[in-house]
DNA sequence: AATAATTTTTAGTCTAGACTAAAAATTATT
DNA sequence: AATAATTTTTAGTCTAGACTAAAAATTATT
């Protein structure tokens, strides 16, 4: 059993992983968890002793087996509640972070299960991120940036990189959401800009939007 | 904003008011929440000076109202959260305690009140405790102690006083259930036990029993 | 290769919330 | 009313998890 801190700890470690493959330096965790690396270290070193993380160091800090299946559980309960809060509670995308960020701690297989089961079995958070499976396997997509298709390349919006408040609120504002259609139109060299066709409707988006937007080519 | 420890201290006193009326001591306190008498009166200077309670050295602790909306407050949250682990997860009412007792401690307005929408605004919990509004208002049912009632008085099974799965799991093989119609046809003078009619069926029940299943006379 | 810059760790503190043992106050008993 | 028993508080510790400042190690630069 892990306290809420630990529990914190391992979920920032196997998000910097899925990233940079290899050790993931103190540093880098300090900045996630808006800790400092000192408080890292410590805690890096209790989490060894538990066998969740490999640590030497200087190196960095790597997920066992074990502790990459802890965090998968933890963001199977991180996802399911945001369905749950998206779905049944009438919460939009921007405001299911900061609860489920609370309701990811809460202690009970059971819950976790009938909770899954009571949702249907999603397959994708309302960000369109996949949910683990009970054993923690994590069914990977193939998904591009919007920034990386060519012109008059195709697909449907699959995803959001940023999923911060402030971002969803501006796709919202621009009507844009998951399973949408989109068309790269044309890019613009000038400012890296891209002119699109979303749901039909033609649009220019920048280049810091496009680096935030995930979609499936078909 | 009060930290879970606090919460559960001022939820203990609040519990503990409710039968005693007079300042609540550093030992019943300790008592409930399984805790030492000196720890408890560390924590209850703190809720003192945070307006939760009035302390006065060796005179106990009452709450303030706004200890007292504040503690309705938590339990709204437990009783709502227990009412959607049996309504729509599967639990039966000896599971959900300890998860609630998590739950509750979830920070978030909008959460609970689209919690409470979504299960239709419900009255009571599933021990028939009723749920307080967002004022803190609890509407208070009159309710007798089955041990209480005479020979040949009648009534309808309204709530239980021990909630431990024990004694729920006691009932439920006793297939005794809130809602359920409950008649005294006679009391035992030797072991003061009861024989009682529920829902047609004619069982002995012990006073110890009785002394935990509240009826609502008609 | 030596030095400078950066990153990471160590050593020492701090706070919340628990604990034990002893002291102080209250309540019960003679 | 004095003393005994009980309850409550105080004083001093401990742990988890944070922090700062300094030391040590690593990496970058000349």
């Amino acid at each position: 059993m892990f306290s809420q801190s630990e529990e914190n700890y391992i979920k920032a470690i196997y998000h910097l992983s899925s990233v940079s493959e290899k050790g993931i330096s103190t540093n880098a965790i300090a900045k996630k968890l808006e800790t400092k690396a000192s408080s890292v270290t410590d805690m890096v070193k209790k989490l060894s002793e538990k066998e969740v993380v490999v640590y030497k160091k200087y190196q960095g800090v790597t997920l066992t087996d074990f502790g990459k299946k802890t965090a998968a559980n933890i963001i199977r309960k991180h996802r399911l509640w945001e369905v749950f809060l998206v779905e049944k509670l009438n919460f939009s995308w921007d405001e299911v972070h900061e609860v489920a960020e609370q309701l990811e701690h809460i202690k009970s297989p059971k819950l976790i299960d009938e909770l899954d089961s009571f949702l249907g079995y999603p397959k994708r958070d309302p960000h369109g991120d996949p949910i683990p499976d009970k054993e923690g396997n994590l069914p990977q997509i193939q998904k591009s940036l919007l920034a990386t298709l060519e012109k008059n390349e195709k697909g449907v919006c699959v995803g959001v990189n940023d999923t911060s408040s402030e971002f969803l609120r501006f796709l919202d504002k621009q009507e844009i959401g998951l399973g949408q259609n989109i068309e790269v139109l044309d890019r613009e060299p000038f400012d890296d800009s891209f002119l699109v066709k979303i749901n039909g409707k033609e649009m220019t988006i920048s280049n810091k939007v496009a680096n935030n937007i995930y979609i499936q080519k078909n």
